[in-house]
RNA sequence: GGAGAGGUCGCAUAGUCUGGCCUAGUGCGCACGCUUGGAAAGCGUGUAUACCGAAAGGUAUCGAGGGUUCAAAUCCCUCCCUCUCCGCCA
């Protein structure tokens, strides 16, 4: 959510925003009307509210029986304004809400103009890419190694899910275990928490209402299976004031993630690239606004650093503004190239959203100079998506004989097993 | 799942029965000042958030949301959460 304050001083930034994104400003023009009928209400309410406070606490001491129940019905009356003044208070709050939830975050001057895929500008490139005939895509060569079933992910749970098993769930393991401690290596605290959140967990994330539909609900409670684990750490400090010394706060968590795809019903169905439940570790940052811009680049150097240990060919994408995130002022998009399926897959989405979620999930801080408090920066990334990495592992790694190399930064959690070949 | 006790401005507590001097008291912590060679102690002052307003000031918030009332921390209803005991079960 946008500061309203912006919306009153200087609507056109966020209309020049919308219109960058390829969006239809007039929801500004709505929030801008929305507001100033806000506040025309609400001086008047207040004024009502003030007056009965005041008479109120007359009365409480008022001897005289036919002057006091002159100014109980007087203030009745005023009782009965006051209502009707805070209904529609109420009525242009929920409105002005809508329309403010609506408005997505200014892409930062550095995002590329553009509203598809292909007006995302390439920044730079790492790594060879396998080159050969025998690369096989890894939905073939996944069940050929005997590592990955298809078969009974679809019996246990229907169409996108999977079922990895032996060598093939320890490589999975050994990518957690072994991103985590790499993440707490480079300064972030393991963070483990439920994998169901409340609705205004997901609401502070931004995540509802927008996604409703492509989140798993509990039937009957107000609870949901994570989309990303981005949306529980956002909400570990909701409604929090942090004092500054106690930024920046750096975090990492592995979780699973459920998500209904319902936008995207029928696409990239083959192979486990995109599945309703995926895991991943995420990486975290709550700072201070004026560290946020460097903060992401040093984010995206450490999602980096997790491809090259792991000896994935990638590429950086600076998003262009029809594809940044509503929530981001700006993303970058970590592409492994895969030698099977002969295509670059997004494996992670690192952004700076600056204050757009901690507004919305109230998250601030105090500055220590005595100012007053403001929301905090954040900004988030994938540590790496399990899946697509597992992806890339599998197929640049394999081998003419079918076999795959594992990488050496995992075969600390392999158990001696260097190569996965058919059992 | 059953029974009970609770949720108050950083922390701890008073206030709730009996609605109005609650503009929410007190202690601790914290900040500043006085005192001191310096410190501790002591004394004094200050110490939530949001919104409206140029300001003065006003409004709202006592877990959340409704209701009763001229007036609600206080009375009523619903929900959430915490704790204790019982039952059941990883």
């Amino acid at each position: 959510m946008l500061d309203i304050n912006l919306i009153r001083e200087n609507p056109e930034a966020a209309r020049a925003g919308m219109r960058k994104r390829g969006m239809d400003p007039s929801p500004v023009d709505e929030a801008v009307r929305l507001d100033s009928r806000w506040r025309e209400v609400l001086l008047e309410a207040e004024a009502l509210k003030a007056e009965r406070n005041k008479v109120s606490k007359e009365i409480g001491k008022m001897k005289d029986k036919e002057a006091r129940e002159a100014k109980i019905a007087a203030m009745r009356e005023v009782g009965d304004k006051i209502k009707a003044l805070d209904e529609e208070i109420a009525k242009l709050e929920e409105d002005l809400h809508a329309v403010m939830s609506i408005i997505p975050n200014i892409p930062d001057e550095r995002v590329p103009d553009g509203f598809t895929e292909e007006d995302n500008v390439e920044v730079r490139r790492w790594g060879e890419h396998p080159e050969g005939d025998f690369y096989k895509p890894h939905w073939e060569l996944g069940p050929e190694l005997g590592i990955l079933d298809f078969e009974r992910g679809v019996k246990l749970a229907g169409s996108r899910f999977y079922v990895l098993s032996g060598a093939g769930a320890r490589l999975q393991r050994a990518l957690i275990h072994f991103m985590l401690d790499l993440h707490t290596r480079q300064g972030y605290t393991e963070m483990y928490g439920p994998f169901i959140v409340r609705g205004e967990i997901l609401y502070g994330a931004g995540q509802l209402p927008k996604f409703a539909e492509n989140l798993y609900k509990d039937h009957e409670e107000d609870l949901y299976l994570l989309p990303t684990s981005e949306v529980s750490i956002t909400g570990m400090h909701m409604d929090e004031i942090i004092e500054e010394a106690d930024l920046p706060r750096f975090y990492t968590a592995y979780s699973p993630c459920f998500r209904r795809e319902k936008m995207s019903a029928g696409r990239d169905v083959r192979g486990i690239k995109r599945g309703h439940q995926f895991d991943k570790v995420e990486m975290y940052k709550f700072c201070k606004p004026e560290n946020s811009a460097d903060e992401l680049e040093k984010m995206v150097a450490d999602a980096e650093e997790t491809c090259r240990l792991l000896g994935i060919p990638y590429r950086l994408i600076l998003k262009c503004a029809g594809d940044t995130s509503e929530t981001a002022h700006i993303s970058y998009d970590l592409e492994a190239w895969s030698a099977g399926c002969q295509e670059w897959l997004e494996i992670s989405s690192i952004s700076n959203v600056g204050a757009f979620q901690a507004r919305r999930a109230k998250i601030r801080y105090r500055p220590e100079n005595g100012g007053s408090v403001q929301p905090v920066h954040t900004l988030n990334g994938s540590g790496l998506g399990l899946p697509r990495t597992m992806i890339a592992i599998l197929e640049n790694n394999q081998q003419p004989d079918g076999t795959v190399i594992v990488p050496e930064a995992l075969r600390p959690w392999m158990g001696g097993i260097e190569v996965l070949e058919k059992a």
